[in-house]
RNA sequence: GGAGGGAUGCCCGAGCGGCCAAAGGGAGCAGACUGUAAAUCUGCCGGCUUAUGCCUUCGGUGGUUCGAAUCCACCUCCCUCCA
């Protein structure tokens, strides 16, 4: 299939330009393409994975991608969906989130490949050095006012009350001049990214365009929405999903999609997954002969648990899940799942002394699963204290050695999800 | 510059001298139900050596009182109206 029309039918394209010479172009050759990330923290969160698999799509399919990170327009700000006026990051924080998002992104693509091998760009080597005066001129003279004021994102922010300043009104205009850079220096064609995005990235094609440069051409994902409307990306708790397992566990990040209700669950399966669609219309048809078993979730979880954080760690957070959710002991792992169980679930280290002179369960569900000593005892006494899978009812119980479930280790659950690991050194 | 109104527990918000660890709602936690879902229902929801006990909390500092979140003074910050 081609891979504009697989692109459709996963969902991935909301607007495209010149689809038909588009995909001419790709039929015939193999191109370069773009998509820029901004560095207003020092990680990617999971609505930059939208871009990003189409990078990767585009480049499992022949073609060259290259990332650009902004540590130029980062300066400035982009006015695209946001309300405000953005504040301004000195350059020590955006050099420092240039670096997190290159390390990342040089783990979502393949850098290696001699042909198809992705390019890392950074906009500040060709920006910084160029004069405001030359810049007005070269660029700035090809593009309207009018033109400008026509974008969504400007015209939005002209009506608002907080208006918008001069330097984040130029943001476009530093986009455009980025595309044709890149089509000057790297033959760059095309430029994805999230459907906000799509008039900065027109704002490029009509540049080149002005210029006599070569035909761009813009391709935008929808954003990443779930089946109520509302953007993805954020837990129960309200905490943004990041791929720093640093900022967002791997655990929390599997666990995330894991919980993707099943009128999502297709579409982001279209989304990210690698699998060919026909695969993956069987797999929605096998799960929706029993829900409950979640397959396709599972699959999602896994597909970008393992593109983001390695397959690995799926090895270890399944060995988890297993433990908490299933009815897996401790003691029935590999000693290499029990590594990596003990890494994920958060631990609490006890002198073995301490313990083999007996400890208070109270004490030890206050420094673990519970806020404090009354709140442990609440805890019990509502039926939501476990030691090793079993309940606890009595408030003075006291846990020894004899509670180690392997030769260092127990688990205390409160209620259903929350777990946490006693170590005994 | 003048005249008023307000600041309460994680958030919103009632209380306006003792019955106030402080109504009600939201969030959170636990239980039932369940698919590690959603919705619903029930209980809990400051801390402590679990006690009809003590400690800390109602913007800050002092004061009045046997007793103050509640009254008084000053201070800090917010809002509204008039100039």
């Amino acid at each position: 299939m081609a891979l504009l029309d697989d692109l459709d039918r996963r969902g991935l394209i909301a607007e495209v330009t010149h689809k038909d010479e588009l995909a001419k172009l790709l039929a015939a050759q193999s191109i370069t393409l773009y998509a820029g990330y901004d560095p207003t923290s020092a990680s990617l969160h999971i609505g930059n994975l939208v871009p990003t698999i189409l990078l990767k799509r585009f480049q499992l399919a022949g073609h060259r991608p290259i990332v650009l990170v902004g540590g130029a327009t980062g300066m400035i700000g982009d006015p695209s969906g946001k309300s405000e006026e953005r504040n301004l990051l000195d350059d020590a924080t955006i050099a420092f989130n240039v670096a997190g998002i290159r390390a990342q992104l040089a783990r979502l693509l393949d850098f290696d490949d001699p042909k198809t091998g992705a390019v890392m760009t950074n906009n500040a080597d060709w920006t910084r050095g160029v004069g405001f005066l030359e810049f007005l001129r070269d660029t700035g003279k090809y593009l309207t006012i009018n033109y400008m004021m026509g974008k969504e994102s400007v015209r939005t922010r002209l009506e608002s009350e907080s208006g918008i300043s001069y330097t984040e009104f130029s943001y476009m205009l530093l986009q455009a001049f980025d595309f044709v850079q890149l089509s000057r220096s790297h033959a760059c064609r095309l430029q994805v990214g999230g459907s906000d995005q799509y008039g900065n990235i027109t704002a490029g094609v009509e540049l080149s365009h002005k210029l006599r440069g070569p035909q761009l051409f813009g391709l935008v994902a929808p954003l990443l929405l779930d089946s109520t409307g509302a953007k993805m990306g954020k837990t129960a708790s309200g905490e943004r999903i990041w791929l720093d397992p640093e900022c967002t566990r791997p655990y929390d990040f599997y666990q995330y999609w894991f919980n993707v209700p099943d009128a999502d669950v297709g579409r982001l399966l279209r989304l990210f997954s690698l699998r060919p669609l026909e695969e993956l219309d069987e797999l929605l048809r096998a799960h929706d002969e029993d829900r409950a078993k979640r397959l396709a979730q599972t699959e999602l979880a896994r597909a970008l648990t393992s593109w983001v954080h390695g397959a690995t760690a799926v090895v270890g957070i399944e060995a988890a899940s297993r433990v908490m959710f299933g009815d897996t002991s401790l003691k029935d792992l590999t000693s290499a799942e029990l590594e990596a169980v003990a890494d994920i679930l958060p631990r609490l280290d006890i002198p073995r002394a301490e313990l083999a002179a007996g400890i208070p369960l109270i004490d030890i569900l206050a420094r673990t699963v519970a806020d404090s000593k009354n709140s442990a005892r609440r805890l019990i006494t509502q039926g939501g204290a476990y030691v090793n899978g079993t309940q606890i009812k009595a408030t003075d119980h006291t846990l020894t050695l004899a509670d180690l479930v392997t030769e260092t280790m127990l688990v205390l659950r409160s209620g259903k999800r929350s777990y946490h690991l006693v170590r005994a050194t």
